[in-house]
Parts: structure tokens; C-alpha cells; sequence
RNA sequence: GCGCCCCUAGCUCAACGGUAGAGCAGCAGAUUCUUAAUCUGAAGGUUCCUGGGUUCAAGUCCGGGGGGGCGCACCA
């Protein structure tokens, strides 16, 4: 941090040699600036070390929330945080500071401040961050205050805050100065307030059930674990061309196979695709393996995951999602992704049948279809296009054709189908499980399919993991393994459409060079 | 990638093609119970960039570029 001589014109009182092009936004630094600079002249250090602080706000309301007003407490407190409004009436002059837990009234008497405090509070600006000692009391009005006799300044914000009552809209500034949208808007707080509850619920949740949370590699030789394009990076020291991970899975049953029995990640997947309100290059997804089980047992996890979330990210089972109203109180649904189709096109299908006629009703309700694609394949079509999009409360949809399940057990009672499903909610897949396929032949039969895929130019086919399949030679017990999409999730459970609006920072192009 | 919409003061928004305005913030002043405090005064602009045109007149209408949003398609 430097403190150099304030090189603006505004120190300067004449006014000609000023103005090369000076902003507004110049001219407003710059007054901060000037105010910041004032204070070290009076020997008071604009950027203190460190500051001691007594008490918070969250926790003074909860302890005298009750008091009548116009009541002293006698109990002098120090506080901190940042300064987000201020109302002077001459005299006296009110505030509010705002930390981390909450927030809290400052009112300033001349009176009673002290002979140090008055100049710094002279130098306030919105946005500061500063710290206040003084008496608890409630005002006339009844407002739990502070009653201010030292004042200090911690860090000055030499930058003009966004109107204090819109806050800031501006989609694009609130993506990439998230900063300064979560100091500006309280909804912004809230929502990632949610989504580090969510994300330490469902920590505590695996916890609970005796999971060991693993970290296995982004960059990666070969990209697993689901259909999709991956993002290319390369090693200098093996000069090596490298994926980032489109899915922890692979690596995660690899350790089951090591004897890890009950594993998870909370893994960050790459995928370079469309982004959209929905879909985000870079997503969080919960996944979870553990021996012994199969995809019942499977769904069973899911929704208990999913209900503690919610129960602990916000204490509530229902939530409106735009014009929706969803409903996650348990038990959900458990349907066959066949039967419903048969519901909803008139007729049965089934992964055997012949191509043409799956075709063909695809063709009559409108599925885009490629001609390379199978019956099954096919029907997981027709699924996504026209049974997803009803789905409003939790359903699980319950077994898929293998075709487009390439990591998945077959049943056995149909081995053209997979004991998988999908959670579906609000139109969007939530979560996704199956029991895992840990047949060696198997795995390598599904991936030599999908290499022919690849040959004929699916870039989201999978290509086969010898590795993987090594692995599977030495022995994966029976394993159900789930994936659950944190940030839809997320989205759910604080209530708002887009996905950026969870993701911190989410992915967008650089910033104009200006 | 395709279609539609948006970009004006630090922030939030105005301006039938007719001198670019308001609120908040900031500045000067008044005010000892406000909480979107109030009141008075003065100030604040490369209208995203760029080129052209109808025109006496372009923030506005047309072309090109940049950034963003929404919808469609792929994906979770």
C-alpha cells in the first residue's frame, strides 16, 4: 500500500491547470483520496494494522433485540465493519456499519465523541471501512445503536459505491466485480450464503456416513467419466497434452477398488460447451461412491442429501423458482423412464426395438435426431425433450438404456438397460446414479463402442480408459455411485434462475483493455 | 454458432429526430433521534467504439465492431 503524493488535480486549488479529460469518477476518487490523506497529516494512520474488536452485530441484536427504547446499557463495546449509510443531522449524526454478521446504527454526538474522533469522522465516505467504540444503548426510536465516542478509519474505499438503495444491477459488472455486488446488494449475500450452508451440509451429511473426502486429479491425460468435450491444457515439464476433468468418476471407483469403500469429492468439472442459464463451463458437482450397495440404495443417499441441504442451507422444504413452486418433501417418486415414455408417446418402446420405429416417433414429436444414433440413444432423446421438461416437484426417473450409460451395470432382468436414474426437478437434472458396471469385459466391450463413436466424430463420446479398466481387473466390489449438481442445487434452494448468479466468479470474456 | 433485446454522470434511470435531464453518491451550507433522513445552493457527460447517410439538426434512424442479457440448439 502506498501513500504517494496525491498526483490528482484536485489537491490543487487552480482550477485551469486541471482537466485533461477528467472524469467524474476521477474527481470522486480523488476527494477520497485527499480525505484519506488528510488524516496521515494529523498523524493518524489511514491503514492501521489491526484493530480489536469487542463485539458483533448479529450478536448484540440477539442479545437486546427486546430493550425499550431510549435505554442505556452501560456496556461499551468496540466494532468494525464497513460504513454503508450515513443520515448527519448537524450535531448528531447517524450510521450504519455493517460486518460480517450483520448490522448495527452508530449514533455520533458531538457531545460525546472525542477531540480525536471528530476529525476522522470528518473523513468518512460510504464504503469505508472503519471502527467505532461506544456505549450499547437504543435510540428514541428504538433502533439498537452504538453511542459513538472513538472513531476509527481501517481501510479507506478511495472508489464511489453503487446507489445505495438499487445497489447495483448491471449483470456484467455484478459477474466481474463480485466484490463489489456482494458489498452492494444484500440478496447477493444471501444467495452464497446459501450455497456455502449447502455445500457444508452436504460435507457433514457424506461425514456422517463414514465417507472419506478425496481429491483426485484435474489435469488429466484423458478426460472420463461422462460424455462431453473437454478443455485442453498442456505440461511444459512432460511436454504432454492434458484434459481438465469433465468428471471425477473413474478415479473415484478406482479407489473403491484400492479398498477406499466409501468415498466422495466435491469435484470442480471443466466442460467446454454452451453456456447458458443452466450451464456453466466450470460446475460443482458432489460425487459419491461406496461399496456394497446398488442404485436403490443409491436414490435412498440422494435424497438424503438433497432434504439436508435444504434443511440446513434454509430450513424450508418449499421454494418458488420464478413463476414454479416446488415442492422437495420427501418420499419422491420412483418411475420407469419406459413406462412414463409409453405414458406420454402412446406407445411402448424399448432399446431393441428396431431403429426406424424409434425414429419415427421421435421424427413425430419433433426430436432433433442424428442418423448414427441408436434405439436407445434415441429414446433418451425422447425423454430429455419430452418428459423432462414436465417434471416440476422431485421425481426419480429409474433405468436407462445402457447405449447411452456407458459406465453404468446392466440390469438383470433386461441387459440392454441400466440400473441407473436420474433426479430430475424443475425440468433439470439434479443428480444422477447407477449401479456401477464392474464387469472388466465388459467396461472394455462399452468403451470399444464408444471408441467407434469417437471415430466417427462424436466429440462427446468417450474414449476408453485402459487404466480404468486395469483397475477393474483387480476388483470393484458391488458400488452405487451418485453425482449431484451443487450449483443447481444451489439455484433451487435460494430460489433464482440463472446459474451465475451462484457461481462466485463465474466464466466470461475479458475485460476490454481500456 | 443462429434470432431478439440492451449499453446515456461513480450508481439507478429519463430524453415524439430538436439546447443531454432527474434521483442517489460527491461538494458548500442548515439541522441533536434519523434509518431511502430532510431542506438550500453550486457542480458533475468522448451518450460503448467506429464510419457513413436521410437531415438545417443524430443519444435517437442505417452500416461495421466491442461487451452484456434472454430465447433456440449441444450439455448437467
Amino acid at each position: 500500500m502506498t501513500t504517494e503524493p496525491d498526483p490528482s488535480p484536485t489537491s490543487e486549488p487552480d482550477p485551469n491547470d486541471e482537466q485533461a479529460g477528467e472524469s467524474t469518477f476521477d474527481a470522486l476518487s480523488a476527494e477520497r483520496r485527499k480525505k484519506r490523506d488528510q488524516l496521515g497529516e494529523q498523524g493518524i494512520d489511514p491503514y492501521p494494522l489491526r484493530f480489536d474488536r469487542t463485539a458483533m452485530a448479529a450478536e448484540l441484536h440477539e442479545r437486546h433485540d427486546e430493550l425499550a427504547a431510549d435505554v442505556r446499557t452501560g456496556e461499551n463495546v468496540r466494532m468494525a465493519g464497513r460504513l454503508t449509510s450515513v443520515r448527519g443531522h448537524g450535531k448528531l449524526s447517524f450510521a450504519t456499519l455493517q460486518d460480517v454478521s450483520g448490522s448495527i446504527q452508530l449514533l455520533m454526538q458531538a457531545s460525546v465523541l472525542s477531540d480525536q474522533a471528530k476529525p476522522v469522522l470528518a473523513t468518512f465516505d460510504l464504503g469505508d471501512w472503519i471502527g467505532a467504540e461506544g456505549e450499547v444503548i437504543t435510540s428514541r426510536r428504538g433502533e439498537l445503536s452504538l453511542d459513538v465516542t472513538e472513531l476509527w478509519l481501517l481501510s479507506k474505499a478511495l472508489r464511489p459505491l453503487p446507489d445505495k438503495w438499487h445497489g447495483l444491477t448491471s449483470t456484467d459488472t455484478r459477474y466481474r466485480q463480485r466484490e463489489v455486488d456482494l458489498l452492494a446488494n444484500p440478496e447477493s449475500r444471501r444467495v452464497f450464503d446459501i450455497r456455502f450452508r449447502t455445500v457444508a451440509a452436504l460435507r457433514k451429511e457424506m461425514m456422517g456416513e463414514d465417507f472419506v473426502e478425496v481429491e483426485t486429479p484435474i489435469l488429466q491425460p484423458q478426460a472420463g467419466g461422462a460424455l462431453a468435450r473437454p478443455f485442453l491444457t498442456h505440461s511444459n515439464a512432460l511436454d504432454i497434452d492434458l484434459s481438465l476433468r469433465i468428471a471425477p468418476e473413474l478415479y473415484l471407483k478406482r479407489l473403491v477398488v484400492g479398498g477406499f469403500e466409501r468415498v466422495f469429492e466435491i469435484a470442480r468439472n471443466f466442460r467446454n460447451e454452451g453456456i447458458d442459464t443452466r450451464h456453466s463451463p466450470e460446475f460443482t458437482a458432489l460425487e459419491a461412491y461406496w461399496a456394497f450397495s446398488d442404485y436403490n440404495d443409491g436414490m435412498d443417499m440422494t435424497e438424503r442429501l438433497v432434504v439436508a441441504a435444504a434443511r440446513s442451507a434454509t430450513d424450508r422444504m418449499n421454494f418458488s423458482v420464478g413463476e414454479r413452486s416446488i415442492d422437495l418433501t420427501p418420499p419422491w417418486p420412483r418411475r420407469q423412464l419406459l413406462d412414463w415414455l409409453a405414458e406420454m408417446v402412446g406407445r411402448r418402446l424399448h432399446p431393441t426395438d428396431p431403429v426406424e420405429d424409434v425414429r419415427a416417433v421421435c421424427e413425430k414429436h419433433d426430436v432433433d435426431i442424428l442418423p448414427e444414433w441408436g434405439s436407445g440413444k434415441l429414446i433418451f432423446e425422447l425423454y430429455d425433450t419430452i418428459v423432462l421438461p414436465t417434471v416440476v416437484d422431485p421425481v426419480f426417473v429409474c433405468g436407462f438404456p445402457v447405449e447411452v450409460s456407458p459406465l453404468a451395470r446392466h440390469s438383470n432382468d433386461d441387459p440392454t438397460m441400466a440400473d441407473r436414474f436420474e433426479l430430475c426437478i424443475d425440468a433439470k437434472e439434479f443428480a444422477n446414479g447407477y449401479s456401477e458396471l464392474n464387469i472388466p469385459e465388459e467396461q472394455e466391450e462399452r468403451f470399444s463402442h464408444q471408441a467407434k463413436a469417437v471415430a466417427q466424430g462424436d466429440l462427446e463420446a468417450m474414449p476408453a480408459d485402459l487404466a480404468f479398466v486395469r483397475s477393474l481387473e483387480y476388483g470393484l466390489p458391488p458400488t452405487a455411485g451418485i453425482g449431484v449438481g451443487v450449483d443447481r442445487l444451489v439455484m433451487l434452494l435460494s430460489e433464482v434462475e440463472a446459474i451465475r448468479d451462484v457461481i462466485l466468479f463465474p466464466m466470461l470474456r475479458p475485460e476490454a483493455a481500456s
